[in-house]
Formats: structure tokens, sequence, C-alpha cells
DNA sequence: CATCTAAACTAGCGGTGTAAGTTTTCATTC
DNA sequence: GAATGAAAACTTACACCGCTAGTTTAGATG
């Protein structure tokens, strides 16, 4: 068939799509071929609207990213503001996870990603931080939200926890929290977040505003 | 050829040349054939050894996490333990930095990720910590070092800093530091592993061991 | 010597991303 | 209103992928 009355594709359709597919049979089922069958066209004519796959890739993931929340770094103290982009971070990454692979490998030419950084590393500046110490903490509170929605500690442990239970004595009791994976990952997420942003504090204390932070008042 | 006088594979040596290819050429560069074609072998001949591709994926995988020290969680007190383990897993995962997005992705059946996980809920749990609070603890570092070997903020920017210099005004300063790329993700892993420790040991003084740590000489 | 197994081989299946060229529709311009 | 050119689908095809099946022969075992 050749060019219809109108167009079947268009570029939202074709990542709102993707997403569907990924969300639903993950990563590896994504191909080309398979994306066009879904939106009932033929694999090639994806390449009218997307230069390469990794173009579709990058703007499903941009999408993912569009979702965060970044207003406090203009609204609130910068603890506070930290403290809800990472929580958002974390939403926004753990209703797709499994795109958080792709997603996971750097900001690349994704502009939602950019808008993000700049946003928190902005709001540390002002906060007072300085611009390296900014880039630090931005950097590292990536670091744990990727790592913390890519690197489940409990979706790794296989089926039959008696398979290497006596191998590994202390993990008896840890991995039959693998049936509370969502718990025990938020649980996870919770204590390094708020340990975290104590110790950013204490640094602040110490480095950048000692004489608010020293007095009784706190 | 048929079967040669000495076998020209074993599992010791597909293991060494995948990770060679890998460390030097990426993941997807990694292909059975591509791996045959460097041990002077014709692809399905790996199949002798390995069942699947990704069980060498996994072999390689653990021969990194075997790397990992964890000695500290015998003979250390358990924030020395935990930050000599980070920085040595972090070192473990940045020597191969291409097989981390594949590792990232739980423990799987590899004995050493699992070996390793038991020895910091062990060490943790002798510590005093509740063993749900020594699951959270070790799930949130592995969160942290897996983020930081696996989505360094500086790899992702691309080669031209004016073309989005523009539209990201507080990120005309920080990409500039991609190009210390690496002591930009070393001090960020520092400030965050530092800030993470400093935040669970005021958690262990508050919830595990109070009387101890509340005196003058704590 | 006969037999069995191991470890390589070749051939091939169904799948992948994507390049090239074709066809038809639609929008625009003389 | 006819001609033109772009757009958006198509078909075909290439080189690669993981992996299976069956074959061949070297070495080990009875």
């Amino acid at each position: 068939m050749p060019r219809p009355r109108q167009p079947r594709l268009t570029r939202q359709l074709i990542v709102e799509s993707a997403t569907a597919l990924i969300d639903a049979e993950g990563l590896p089922a994504f191909s080309t071929r398979r994306l066009a069958a879904e939106l009932g066209v033929r694999g090639p004519s994806l390449y009218n609207h997307f230069a390469t796959k990794d173009e579709i890739l990058d703007a499903v993931a941009d999408t993912v990213t569009g979702a965060v929340d970044t207003s406090g770094f203009v609204s609130r103290d910068w603890v506070t503001a930290l403290r809800d982009w990472a929580w958002s971070y974390r939403r926004a990454l753990t209703a797709h996870p499994n795109i958080v692979p792709y997603l996971a490998q750097g900001p690349g030419r994704r502009p939602a990603a950019l808008a993000m950084a700049d946003a928190v590393y902005g709001g540390l500046v002002r906060a007072g931080w300085p611009p390296a110490r900014a880039t630090h903490i931005g950097a590292a509170l990536r670091y744990f939200v990727a790592g913390s929605a890519l690197g489940s500690f409990a979706r790794g442990f296989v089926e039959d926890p008696e398979l290497y239970a006596a191998h590994y004595p202390h993990l008896r009791q840890a991995h039959r929290l693998a049936e509370h994976q969502q718990s025990v990952d938020e649980g996870a997420f919770a204590l390094g977040l708020d340990s975290l942003l104590h110790g950013l504090a204490a640094e602040y204390a110490r480095t950048v505003d000692p004489v608010e932070s020293a007095g009784p008042t706190g």
C-alpha cells in the first residue's frame, strides 16, 4: 500500500506505542518490526519519522524524564527540593522500569534530561553551594535514583531460595524479603535518601553557612 | 576442521576473551560470532562450553564481582567496612565499565554477587543492625555504586557544548567539567558515599546503640 | 581394535536494524 | 486544471544476530 489518505503514523503515536510496548513486554521485545506491527504498518515506515531505533528510544526516555518535577528548586529550601525531586524522579522511573536500562546510560541528546540537570544545578548554586559541589550533589543523587530504579536488590533473586540458602547462610532471612520486593526497594530508597540528605546538610552547615546553622535555633 | 589435537577453547579462555572484547569495544560489539573469531573459532563452537550467550556474560560479570573485597566486614567497624567495600566495588566496576549495564540488573545466578550480598548483610547484622535495616543499607549502597558506575553524568554529554548551552544556562559551567569526567565522577562518589555513611551513623546512634554513641567520648 | 565422547565444523532458521528504490496520495504552483 | 514535488506508505534486500541440527574426526576408554 502506498501513501494513505490520512497518515497512519506520527511521532507522538510512535512514541506512545513504543512506550506501551516496552512497558508491557520489555526492552528486548521492542523491535522496529514489532512496533510497526502494533501500529498496523511495516517496519521501515517508521524511518519516515525517526532516523534510527535509538532515536525512538530517546524520545521515549525523554518523555519519561519529562515527568520529573523539579519545581521545588525555585520555591523550597534546597534539602526539601532535593528530596521532592529524588522521589519524583524515582516515581517517574519505576512507572516505566523497562526503559531504565536504556535511560541510565547518560542524558545524551534528550532535552528533558538536560533541563532537569539544569534545574538541579541552578537551584543548588542559588542555595549557596559552590558550583563544583552542586555538580557533585546532582550527580550523586542521580546515581542513587538511577541505581535504585535499575538494580533492585530483590528482583535478581531466583525463584527457589533453597537453592543457594545453604551456601550463603546470612541471606536465608534476607532473600525471603524478595517476596516483598517493592517494600524492600522503597525502604532502601527512603533510608538511603534520608541518610544522603542528612550528610549533605551536615556538610552544608560545616562549609557553606556555618553561622546560621550553628545557632541554637537550628 | 573437526576436533583438534588440543582443544582451542576452555571456559576460562572464553571468559577472558569476552572480557577483553567487551572492555575494548563495548557490549553491543560482543556477539558470539565476533567472540569466536577472536578465539580463532566459528561461532557455534562456543556452545560446547556455554549454553547461551547470557551464560558467558554471567561468567564475565561474576568475575568482575569476584574482585570486590568484603573482608572489612569481619575485621573492621561497620562504617569502615561499608566505606572500604563501596570503594572496592566501585573500582571493580569502573575497571570494566562496559559490562556494568548487564551486571546492574540484579545478582541473578552469579555466585560472587550472592557471596558479596551475604558478606555485607552478615556484617551489618553482626554490628547490631536489625535484619530489615541491614537489607536496606546493603541495597542502598549497591544502588549508589551501581548508579555511579553506570550513569556517569559527564559521559552522556555530547561533544559540542555550545549546542545546548544557550538553552540551559546553568549548565554552561557544569558541562565544561565533562572534560574532567573522571574527577567529577570520583568527587560525586566520594561526597555521596561520605554523606550516606554520615547519615547512617546518625541513624545507628539514634536507633541501635544510643548509649555508647551519646557519651562525650563517642 | 571397537566404541564412545568431545569439540570442532557446516548449513540453516527466524529474527534484527536499516538502506534503497517504488508507488501513490496530497499540496502546491504555473 | 495540469504539472510538480514532497510525503508516507510499500517491497526488497543486505549483513548481522543467537542458536539448533547434524556431521566429522581426535582422543579416551573398554
